[in-house]
RNA sequence: GGGAGCAUAGCUCAGCUGGUUUAGAGCAUCUGCCUUACAAGCAGAGGGUCCGCGGUUCGAACCCGUGUGCUCCCACCA
């Protein structure tokens, strides 16, 4: 068969994903074999590939075929999560460009439109992690609000809840004032903003000098005084200690509030002095807990001034900044005024200025579920790859806050809480369950009357579930699946969502399963551009990974991502990294090709050409390398296992062992050769797979008929390897560049022959290698001598000296030039090592190895010199 | 403000337990080659104050301290 100049890779990756999948490799179900389980991150239903995604899921699928071929159960578990945030924003823009706006519908209309939505767009990410090649057990797809997912998330509440460790309570939240919705944190952008700092004076209650002076505190949002709860300074202050515990009273209104003292203040911004106003800042709420103050909500949920604020009553909060200024400053209050520069919060979707505001929600206890999460890690019973990690995870664990799993939204896993007419509720499966539960107080209470909570959950407290849930651990527990999948292996995620995901997931594994939800956690980087920022949608700054595969192949993108991301570490992402994977594609392609050529010429081979060297030494060194490999393999280290693999095929595979048994142009070769050079490409294919599946199935089949596919077939065990070998592997190597060096130098044509003569002690060292120096470096003959070879090229390699002769020898002076150099080198080497082994607290506390290693040294720089003195000697 | 991390070739980064023949790779650069697998290639070469300073050690890119610069996460100071 006729091959492409360079690799195509499209038609190759189809063809090969459709094969795999139709022969079902992917699936999985419990057997005799160990198993090996991951579960994917349950990307967005509304999501579409980018860096992230590829990076993360390329680690997966490396992982998992490793797995496969390693003999293990392999099972990779896809799915999606319904992403409530994220997917209602989606279907109300949707709504609102067809003219509906989502006001009009009720709870039920809006829901139908949602599924619709996502039936028909959601999931495309799943479809194009196809095109990358991820061996996912299809047949497994889940979605977090799958009907027993969602039962489950609902028996998760009402559990947590029945145990104590749900509760419902007050919290500030972000409320967007012309949405008039609450906010999620994610949702707030904060922008620098030039405001001015009013100082206003308060009136203390008292007659004597102290109650004269006032106290004077700074704010921006003076509008507020109005909800003031108390004043705030620092416990040490000497400026207020005499006030705390006296009363002021709110400007304008008179109010009558606390002076009290708390380390929270910080003494040296504004003038020391804070005014606390519990309903309207997160940090005013938290003193207004401790000192149980008021909490007087001055603002309706449109942002005017409610009834409460007594003043302004029905107009909005900005204007009321601007109009209260003006009266302060009549009553004598205003003291001074400064410019200052503040961030300040905006709705991310209306652009409006966000206001805190006072909230009931529903919250997760934290402290004893963290408990057995934080030791697990701690412990090392989970692993986290890089380890550092384990620090932050062990910082947030240790001040872990409530958990806040209430959403103002209708997308997603309605709260089971059940609402009397009077405000009493139930926590219950059902309205009917709630109905029989509020029945015991409420003997007359109509069903009818019963309200369900309007509110949603987190998306996160659905997904904490994922790792036993896809395997209907809750739904269905102790079944087969369960016990044979769980716990999963390696869960690979963005550290970013180390305390959202990761953390809960190990709280969730201990409190419903009794045991970890995964073995190992790989932490990848975070995909940046070029310039470092990181890669996000609203930058437009994600390449298209579709046009990018299309471009370059699958294989290339999943080279060109792992060779550049070490666990942990962020990844610049950069095009020359591809284009580096589609070069090793055409790489292999080549060899295959040439390998395919040799086929028509397989024959009794001339005897001169010995190529057993050759094929005893690649042996060795790629058993050598499949050690190396494995090894990183087990530490995580797949940017370096890739690294090496691809040396191992371009440089030691291409570029030695195929130009060492190459026969000359038009020659047989031995059917032994051919068939031996067939079995290591194969392997090295193998040992590429998992990073590169499409490429090396394609070449494996072609290089000869097989009897199954690469994907599933078992790594063989590596034998012993016989490190002499490789050694003199290495020095052939070493031999080799050392003389074509030396014919650059003196400006040999490639084409001209030489006759290589070697002075050793050692010529039985040579047997083996004769032939292949010779051709490597365009050498008609090799012999030894014992004397200096006149009007050649002397080169010194090791303790050897070799003579270059040829009819188009010029002296260059090149050659003594390059000898002078080494030798400077050597004498400097020999004087570092001798200072060492001089150094008799060197000898005295070294090991014996390392003191050995240097005498070592020191003996060869000795031979060395005297190799290249008598070379220069020659010359002269 | 709290926490974590990074600084090694022009660029992007490896360098594991301190000692492996005076620090490695890819890209870029330079030289020579269109050699019947591959010019998206081959054969070579050059390129380093391992951020500065101090310390520990027989020995430091690696450990400790300190300074400088940068990045990320968390919290958002009225």
């Amino acid at each position: 068969m006729e091959l492409s100049k360079n690799y195509l890779p499209s038609e190759v990756e189809s063809k090969w994903y459709a094969h795999w999948n139709e022969k079902g490799y992917f699936n999985s179900t419990p057997d005799d074999r160990p198993a090996y389980s991951v579960v994917i991150p349950p990307p967005n239903v509304t999501g579409v590939l980018h860096m992230g995604h590829c990076l993360n899921n390329t680690i997966q699928d490396i992982l998992v075929r490793d797995a496969r071929m390693k003999g293990y159960n392999a099972c990779w578990v896809p799915g999606t999560d319904h992403a409530s945030i994220a997917t209602e924003a989606k279907v109300v823009a949707m709504l609102r460009e067809r003219g509906i706006a989502k006001s009009s519908l009720s709870r039920d209309e809006f829901l139908q439109y949602a599924w619709e939505w996502k039936d028909k767009y959601g999931g495309i990410i799943l479809q194009q992690l196809k095109k990358m090649g991820c061996s996912l057990d299809w047949d497994r797809t889940s979605f977090t609000m799958d009907d027993d997912y969602y039962k489950s998330v609902i028996q998760v509440f009402i559990d947590l809840y029945k145990k104590g460790h749900i509760y419902r309570g007050k919290r500030m939240i972000h409320w967007d004032v012309k949405a008039k919705t609450a906010l999620s944190d994610e949702e707030v952008i904060y922008k620098e903003v030039n405001s001015k700092l009013f100082h206003l004076r308060y009136h203390i209650e008292g007659e004597d000098a102290a109650a004269q002076m006032g106290i004077t505190i700074a704010t921006v949002r003076p509008e507020t005084i109005l909800g003031d709860a108390a004043i705030c300074v620092h416990p040490s202050d000497a400026r207020y200690q005499h006030l705390v515990g006296r009363f002021a009273l709110v400007p304008l209104i008179n109010r009558r509030i606390p002076i009290i003292a708390d380390e929270y203040v910080t003494p040296d911004f504004g003038t020391g002095a804070l005014k606390v106003t519990p309903a309207h800042d997160m940090n005013d709420y938290q003193l207004g807990l401790k000192y149980q103050l008021e909490i007087i909500d001055t603002m309706e949920d449109d942002g005017t001034m409610s009834a409460a604020a007594t003043l302004f009553v029905g107009e909005d909060r900005l204007e009321v900044r601007k109009k209260i200024i003006p009266l302060l400053e009549a009553a004598g209050h205003l003291v001074k005024t400064e410019e200052y520069i503040n961030q300040v919060g905006f709705s991310e979707r209306t652009d409006a200025m966000v206001e805190p505001r006072l909230s009931l929600q529903w919250w997760v206890s934290m402290k004893t579920l963290s408990k057995p999460a934080l030791a697990a890690v701690m412990d090392d019973q989970i692993h986290f790859h890089p380890a550092k990690f384990k620090n932050l995870y062990r910082h947030w664990m240790e001040n872990i806050k409530d958990w806040c799993i209430s959403r103002q939204l209708w997308w997603g896993h309605r709260i089971p809480a059940y609402y009397a007419p009077d405000g009493s509720f139930a926590v219950a499966a059902s309205v009917e369950e709630a109905w029989e539960m509020l029945q015991q107080t409420q003997p007359d209470l109509l069903k009818a009357s019963i309200r369900q909570d309007e509110d949603c959950l987190d998306t996160w407290f659905s997904s904490w579930l994922w790792p036993f849930e896809v395997f209907h651990g809750l739904s269905q527990p102790n079944n087969a699946e369960i016990k044979y999948y769980y716990p999963t292996n390696t869960l690979v995620t963005a550290p970013e969502i180390i305390f959202f995901w990761v953390a809960r997931m190990i709280m969730a594994g201990y409190e419903y399963m009794g045991e970890l939800p995964f073995k190992d956690v790989y932490f990848t980087g975070i995909v940046r551009d070029k310039l470092g920022r990181k890669m996000s949608k609203s930058l437009g700054n994600s390449p298209d990974l579709l046009a990018l595969i299309d471009q370059y192949g699958a294989d290339a993108v999943r080279f060109g991502i792992m060779i550049a991301s070490p666990a942990g570490n962020d990844i610049l992402f950069d095009e020359s990294g591809l284009e580096q994977g589609r070069n090793f594609n055409n790489k292999m392609w080549n060899a295959l090709k040439l390998i395919q050529m040799w086929k028509l010429r397989i024959g009794h081979a001339d005897e001169s050409a010995k190529p057993d060297f050759a094929m005893n030494w690649f042996e060795h060194r790629l058993n050598h390398t499949r050690k190396e490999v494995a090894s990183m393999m087990e530490q995580f280290r797949l940017s370096e296992a890739l690294k090496t693999i691809y040396s191992l095929i371009w440089d030691d595979f291409c570029s030695w062992y195929l130009e060492w048994v190459k026969p000359g142009f038009e020659q047989p070769i031995q059917a032994a050769v051919y068939e031996r050079t067939i079995g290591y490409f194969e392997q090295l294919l193998q040992l590429l797979h998992p990073f590169m599946p499409f490429i090396t199935e394609e070449i494996y089949h072609l290089l000869q008929q097989q009897p199954s596919d690469l994907c599933t077939k078992p790594y063989t065990q590596i034998p012993d390897i016989d490190s002499n070998l490789v050694n003199a592997g290495e020095l052939l190597k070493q031999l080799i560049s050392g003389l074509r060096d030396a014919r650059i130098k003196n400006q040999l044509k490639p084409k001209t022959p030489v006759h290589l003569h070697i002075q050793t002690n050692e010529e039985k060292q040579y047997d083996a290698i004769r032939s292949i120096l010779a051709k490597q470096i365009n050498a008609t003959e090799v012999s030894f001598t014992n004397e200096p070879i006149a009007k050649s090229i002397v080169v010194a390699i090791e303790k050897d000296r070799f003579y270059l002769e040829t009819a188009e020898f010029q002296e260059t002076g090149a050659q003594l030039e390059t000898l002078q150099k080494d030798l400077a080198h050597q004498h400097q080497f020999l004087e570092q090592v001798r200072k060492k082994l001089q150094n008799e607290r060197f000898v005295q506390n070294a090991k014996p190895e390392v003191i050995e290693l240097e005498r070592k040294k020191e003996a060869d720089a000795l031979a060395r010199i005297q190799t290249i003195e008598a070379s220069i000697a020659g010359l002269q």
